[in-house]
DNA sequence: GTAATTGTTCTAGC
DNA sequence: CGCTAGAACAATTA
């Protein structure tokens, strides 16, 4: 599935591809999780030129000409085709054709995907623009569990499931430590983990994607697999569920409490 | 046939 | 009332 690092590579992979072409038809086949009518989108974007494609969060941002903008939300299994022929994709939620004949879709089998025109912006920072006042403001105020914090989308915005195992693998923190009890010092590797490993993936996945929209992303974790047994320095990989979700970690990453 | 998947939203409880 | 934890939901595949 798709998460930050994805997104900010498909960005730019779409920005390559589509950036200054014109919208001649937004072809809507699954309206039910729209803001708007069928119509209105449509009116709204239509004939506009496609200036730019950002990720913000978990979210895709579409920047036309007017000042419109879809935001798009992946969620679990939402992906992204390049059309082809004038075959429609399996699962298609929308598809954007240009007046040039190239196109993109989003294909999401449950349905989940989720376009919005002119979503209201946020507060909450971006994962990869984090203020470290910020961030240990909110570790020192918050009980719950570190992992869920990294998660909130209304207190961070792009850690998803996996890259949180990921980035408290690396900082040497238990995913169960409770926030406000994390000494600064963790707090700090913490938010530094953040940066790293979201770039790592970042750069992985662009060099093994090439210009692929989407294919087959290469499983880059270290710790967050279900069939991982091991890390790579043979640490044995223990899993528990925190919020429902799974969680993948070791028994030496320090828990705080 | 059933479990697993996982981001978000809703709700119950402290 | 504010905060937190957990359940519910979505739709399909293995």
């Amino acid at each position: 599935m798709a998460e930050l690092p994805d997104l900010t590579v498909f960005a730019h992979i779409l920005s390559r591809k589509f950036k200054g072409q014109v919208l001649e038809k937004l072809e809507v086949t699954v309206a039910k999780k729209l803001n708007v009518t069928v119509p209105e989108l449509a009116a709204a974007l239509e004939g506009r030129e496609l200036e730019g494609i950002k990720r913000e969060g978990k979210t895709l941002q579409f920047h036309f000409s007017g000042g419109q903008l879809l935001g798009l939300h992946l969620m679990l299994r939402g992906e992204l085709v390049e059309l082809k022929n004038d075959e429609t994709p399996r699962f298609q939620i929308i598809a954007f054709h240009f007046k040039n004949g190239t196109g993109f879709a989003v294909v999401d089998m449950q349905k989940q995907a989720t376009p919005t025109l002119n979503p209201k912006p946020v507060d909450a920072p971006d994962a990869l623009a984090l203020e470290e006042a910020y961030f240990t403001g909110l570790l020192a105020k918050k009980r719950t569990v570190v992992k869920s914090l990294l998660m909130d989308q209304h207190l961070i915005r792009g850690i998803g499931n996996s890259y949180a195992d990921e980035i408290l693998y690396h900082a040497g923190v238990s995913p169960f430590s409770v926030a406000n009890a994390i000494p600064p010092k963790a707090a700090a590797k913490i938010l530094n983990s953040i940066g790293v490993i979201l770039h790592k993936a970042i750069r992985e996945i662009d060099e093994a994607n090439g210009d692929e929209l989407t294919g087959e992303l290469k499983d880059f974790m270290e710790i967050h697999s279900s069939i991982l047994k091991k890390t790579a320095k043979g640490e044995s990989i223990k899993s528990d569920k925190i919020g429902g979700r799974t969680t993948y970690y070791i028994d030496t990453q320090e828990l705080f409490h």
